[in-house]
DNA sequence: CGTATTTGACCCGCGC
DNA sequence: GCGCGGGTCAAATACG
C-alpha cells in the first residue's frame, strides 16, 4: 500500500465527533517539530479542509475526547521518547504526568496497518467499550525509540482506521535510510575523490 | 529454531 | 472502597 497515496485520498473528516484544526494551524505545527512520529507526508502538501482530517490530542487517551492543542503544543523533555506516563510499575510521585504528544488520523483503507517506514511491534490487543472492532498496540521496534501507536477501525464506519501516534521517533525511518543509503554511498564516493 | 503475534492476567486511573 | 475500562506484560502459540 502507498501511504502517500492513502494519505492524499483516503484521509476522511468526521466533522460530529472529531476536532479539526484549521490548516495554517497544522502546517505551523509540523515546521515546529523537530521530527515527527511518522514522516507524516500528508502534512505536507495534501492538507485539504474540505477532505483531511488531522487530530492532535491532548493527554486525553479517549477517543472522542480529543481536543486540539495546536496552539499551545510544545515538546516534552527529552524529546518525549522517554516518557511513558501510562505504567511506571513502582510508587509513582504525585507529579502530573507529562504525556507524550499524540497525534491521530483517519484513513479508509482495508489494511489496518499503514506503512509508515517504520518497524512496529504488536503488543497487545483491547476490544474497546461501544465498538466491535478491537484497538491494537504497536510499539516501535528501534532498540532506544519508545514511540507507540494504537490501531482501531471507527465502530460507524468500518472502513474508516483511526491511528494513534504516540511519542517522537529518535531515529530515521528505516524505509527513509533505504531509499537514501544509494545517495549517501554515492556522496562518500565523491567525497574521497 | 528464532521471531512475531495472540491472548489472558494483571495493574492503574477514574468515576461513583 | 469498589467496579469498570484502558493499557501493558509475558507465556503460549503460530509462522517462516
Amino acid at each position: 500500500m502507498d501511504f502517500h497515496f492513502q494519505c492524499a485520498e483516503g484521509l476522511t473528516m468526521d466533522a460530529e465527533s472529531q476536532p479539526q484544526l484549521p490548516p495554517e494551524d497544522i502546517l505551523s505545527l509540523t515546521n515546529s517539530l523537530p521530527s515527527t512520529p511518522m514522516s507524516l507526508p500528508c502534512l505536507d502538501s495534501h492538507i485539504d479542509p474540505e477532505f483531511d482530517w488531522i487530530g492532535l490530542l491532548s493527554d486525553s487517551n479517549k477517543f472522542g475526547e480529543q481536543k486540539p492543542i495546536a496552539s499551545n503544543f510544545s515538546l516534552p523533555p527529552g524529546n518525549g521518547a522517554s516518557v511513558n506516563g501510562a505504567k511506571s510499575k513502582g510508587k509513582s510521585s504525585r507529579v502530573k504526568k507529562v504525556m507524550p504528544p499524540k497525534i491521530a488520523f483517519h484513513t479508509k483503507s482495508a489494511d489496518d496497518i499503514l506503512d509508515d517506514g517504520y518497524r512496529w511491534r504488536k503488543y497487545g490487543q483491547k476490544s474497546v467499550k461501544n465498538s466491535i472492532h478491537p484497538r491494537s498496540y504497536y510499539r516501535c521496534m528501534h532498540l532506544t525509540c519508545n514511540v507507540k501507536k494504537q490501531i482501531q477501525r471507527l465502530a460507524k464506519d468500518p472502513s474508516i482506521v483511526v491511528t494513534t501516534y504516540e511519542g517522537i521517533h529518535n531515529h530515521p525511518s528505516e524505509k527513509l535510510m533505504e531509499s537514501l543509503s544509494p545517495l549517501l554511498k554515492q556522496l562518500q564516493f565523491l567525497s574521497r575523490i
